[in-house]
DNA sequence: CCCCGAATAT
DNA sequence: AATATTCGGG
């Protein structure tokens, strides 16, 4: 049954959004300002630069993927510049994005499924516990609206932008299911690739979108900054290894109690 | 103290 | 409407 695991990795790593379908979002609208306080090279806004890799000097420039100065996480490490004191811009959930999202939800199961852990999971450079949590709560009032007003898609309130969102990525079936954590669909081990901490650069794009101070900017100004560095090359360490692959990230997320996960999202949409 | 989740706030 | 932030528990 090995098989079957390398199996479903496949076709997971199949819907993984691909270089091409981030790309043509995370190139523009970077403006001067905006780059300055990312640490882009502004003069190049064609070409956002990976980041810079590392060496040349005593420079450690982990390049604090964003900041809050309230989050406290990071800091202090040296070498931060003035990107302490920005604010995050205001994450945007990208059907990419979400879709990521409820891939992890889907391999935690919705009882491990905890901002912490899903972003864990989700391993997105610069993705907050906020971020989730948030999206999250949100989410799960969908979950909650679908399983008792389903079917009647063409009332009143049917479907709203968020829906579609949601829409964008199926949602697997145990979600809907109240009742608990059926021992039905268990998996063996799950090995989850891309994972780590936000040592990884992945290549998922964050995209923000920057909102106005507060007046006189139109809903125009949808910058999205976008950081896709291609240096690790994410998933690809999960072969149909019998034993290694599970140890050292699922250690981390099953320290706790979990020794399985629900089955993988059994969808194959888009 | 960490973190979750619901309630609020922007 | 979409995200963020606050706040009361555990």
């Amino acid at each position: 049954m090995r098989e079957d695991e390398s199996n479903w990795f496949t076709k997971w790593e199949d819907q993984l959004p691909s270089p091409d379908e981030l790309m043509p979002l995370s190139q523009t609208l970077i403006t001067p300002h905006l780059a300055l306080a990312f640490h882009i090279n502004s003069t190049n806004t064609s070409t956002i630069p990976p980041i810079q890799a590392q060496n040349s000097g005593p420079q450690p420039p982990p390049l604090p993927p964003f900041q809050s100065p309230n989050s406290g996480e990071f800091d202090s490490s040296a070498g931060d510049e003035p990107a302490r004191t920005l604010k995050r811009p205001r994450l945007v959930w990208t059907p990419q994005l979400h879709k990521r999202f409820v891939d992890a939800v889907a391999h935690l199961g919705i009882k491990n499924a905890v901002p912490k852990t899903i972003m864990q999971l989700m391993s997105v450079d610069g993705l907050t516990r906020e971020n989730v949590a948030s999206h999250l709560q949100k989410y799960r009032l969908y979950l909650k609206r679908m399983q008792q007003g389903n079917l009647s898609s063409h009332g009143s309130s049917g479907d709203t932008a968020t829906d579609h969102l949601f829409a964008s990525s199926p949602v697997p079936a145990h979600f809907l299911h109240q009742g608990r954590s059926n021992s039905e669909h268990f998996v063996p081990f799950v090995a989850v690739p891309v994972m780590q901490q936000q040592q990884y650069q992945q290549q998922m794009a964050v995209q923000y979108r920057h909102v106005g101070p507060q007046f006189g900017s139109p809903p125009n100004e949808q910058l999205f900054l976008a950081r896709q560095q291609q240096q690790q090359q994410v998933h690809r360490m999960a072969t149909p290894v019998h034993t290694s692959v599970t140890s050292s990230y699922i250690d981390d997320l099953e320290s706790a109690n979990a020794r399985k996960v629900l089955t993988l999202f059994p969808t194959g949409n888009d």
